[in-house]
DNA sequence: AATTCAATGTTGACAATGTCAACACCGATC
DNA sequence: GATCGGTGTTGACATTGTCAACATTGAATT
């Protein structure tokens, strides 16, 4: 079912995709076109049936990582009611996927502005799911915070995506991170709106 | 003087570190090998005097780009005695910095865990401008106080180098800017050394 | 059941690229 | 004036992304 012995491969496609996707995580680079063809046991232009380019490819993974990004973001905040917790914790989990995965988010940076109405919405919805929780702390110009804490957040995250954090581990890691999501939350609270 | 016309060019390692240079700002990324050897007029393997491999280029300029980060963030806040506004204005330069040079800012970023002696020194000195900038304010714990801000700056100068920014221009931009600075000194401020 | 055809995979070629080895030129030093 | 290390050139090679031409297959149509 998985593998065909002979000719056609069965679904070439998520093949190519979770091997590159794989090789993001155990390499930290993209393997080249005819490596990720090698890996899934194929000649060298057969993922020209699947993606146009090298380009094409890496819109493809990014969008895969961008919708896995919000599902982790959603999913970390469910059954929390508390609209600064739920931030809180969203915003954590953002940062948490980057740690785990730095070079899929290396890449979504890199091709987020591709020309692909696929991915632009994938990355949309990501940045909706932001924006809606900042939305919901009932503060004044909830878009122009979003951008501010994205920054922030971003910034923590393509740092320690790229090992540029200080030689810190474990707790003193965790709070390195918590203090960046302190700054944060601190700054949204300086922006709630006033009471009638 | 500055083009010899027979055989020896005089000073290539500079001609090709600032056509490398000026390339990342005119095409947004760095010329192949070959094509920085023939804009530089020269032989495709003239390069190899001067920079062993294609990264040993790379981090020869990631190196320049740090030393002259370091040195707008220095002029810019030559003459102001305030360390709050100090520290604004520094951090403002670093944002100017990036949106001037955005593939400057990412080669940077690209190389800068680099094992390599001397890049390593360029870029110590470009953090320490900032953890001194923050030390001045008299706060406690200026190293951790350090990395937030870097997140919060870096953040949103890595965003504006990718033009993630929302589209907005000019004031607008400029405010958007001045939020997450804000939302630094504030955090800055937060920390202050209780007086005795 | 035989035929057709679009999807999918293969082979072989090509130009561009980074790198290396071997050679050529040149200016400073003895 | 000969020498030699630094600098530049020529020519080669393996790797890479891409393209064109061809092969195989399974499913739909007859």
């Amino acid at each position: 079912m998985t593998t065909r012995k002979h000719y056609h491969h069965g679904d070439l496609r998520a093949a190519l995709l979770d091997e590159a996707l794989n090789s993001l995580n155990r390499d930290r680079e993209l393997p080249t076109w005819r490596a990720l063809a090698r890996a899934c046991a194929v000649s060298h232009t057969a993922p020209y049936r699947h993606f146009g380019n090298v380009e094409a490819l890496q819109i493809a993974i990014a969008t895969e990582c961008f919708n896995r990004l919000t599902q982790a973001v959603n999913a970390s905040v469910k059954g929390i009611n508390d609209p600064f917790a739920r931030l809180a914790r969203g915003l954590r989990a953002y940062v948490d996927f980057g740690r785990a995965h730095p070079s899929w988010y290396e890449l979504m940076f890199t091709q987020v502005k591709a020309d692909d109405e696929v991915l632009r919405a994938a990355s949309a919805t990501a940045y909706g799911t932001l924006v809606r929780g900042i939305a919901a702390c009932q503060i004044t110009d909830p878009e122009d915070a979003a951008f501010t804490l994205w920054c922030a957040v971003h910034g923590i995250t393509d740092l320690v995506a790229s090992e540029l954090e200080p030689p810190i581990t474990g707790r003193r890691r965790r709070a390195q991170t918590d203090d960046v999501i302190a700054m944060c939350v601190n700054y949204v609270r300086g922006r709630l709106r006033k009471k009638s």
